[in-house]
DNA sequence: CTCACGATTGGA
DNA sequence: CCAATCGTGAGC
């Protein structure tokens, strides 16, 4: 199935099948970072927690493009998140990807004893971190790239096997929007940023 | 133009 | 619990 079909329906649909597909992230050395996504969250026009809630600004002017590109953004002046963007083109849609599980572990990452490896992408913003994405790698398409170019890209099927149990709950750190269900995870996992 | 605040994280 | 740190955007 073309990627952009199944990522053109809404956040909500399309975040809990993004759990256990692995997301690629490709450098121009040649390294290949694979992150297998273990926990998602849904955004979507009409959701007051969404960026894109009250009006197409430059920031989020992505998330109103069409499906299968990325909105990243910066938050708290620190760090970046990463979300793909769904949904039919001209209506604001993103699934932010608060975690993955890494099959190495960067050279990059800093060196905390504290955090176990298994940890170092539990998080959105250690998420982008550890896959060194950031604002430049804002507006980019989901797209295999040829070894030897910079890319991002996911691969594995949507809902893939039905080998985890599927967590539903409510989002994290938001003030608006609260009530709203659109948080998924692995259950179990050791990669979730929180249970 | 101003200024409060955020889809976070790490440390006290 | 709280600070770091700064772009965004709502409101004046």
């Amino acid at each position: 199935m073309d990627p952009r079909d199944w990522l053109s329906q809404p956040a909500p649909l399309v975040a809990p099948a993004l759990l256990g597909m692995v997301l690629v992230r490709q450098f121009a050395d040649g390294l290949q970072v694979r992150a297998q996504i273990v926990e998602t969250e849904a955004y979507t026009a009409g959701d007051p927690a969404c960026h894109a809630y009250r009006r197409k600004t430059r920031r989020n002017q992505v998330m109103f493009g069409p499906p299968g590109h990325l909105y990243v953004y910066r938050i708290y002046g620190l760090y970046h998140c990463l979300n793909i963007v769904t949904g039919a083109e001209g209506i604001a849609s993103a699934v932010l990807i608060r975690a993955a599980q890494l099959d190495c572990l960067p050279e990059w990452i800093p060196a905390n004893k504290r955090r176990k490896p298994a940890r170092v992408a539990a998080g959105p913003g250690l998420l982008c971190q550890a896959l060194r994405i950031d604002g430049s790698h804002n507006g980019w398409r989901l797209e295999r790239v040829e070894a030897g170019q910079e890319g991002i890209w996911l691969e594995g099927s949507p809902s893939g096997p039905a080998q985890w149990t599927i967590v539903q709950t409510t989002r994290i750190g938001i003030t608006r929007g609260v009530e709203l269900p659109w948080r998924w995870y692995i259950k179990g996992h050791p990669a979730v940023s929180r249970y």
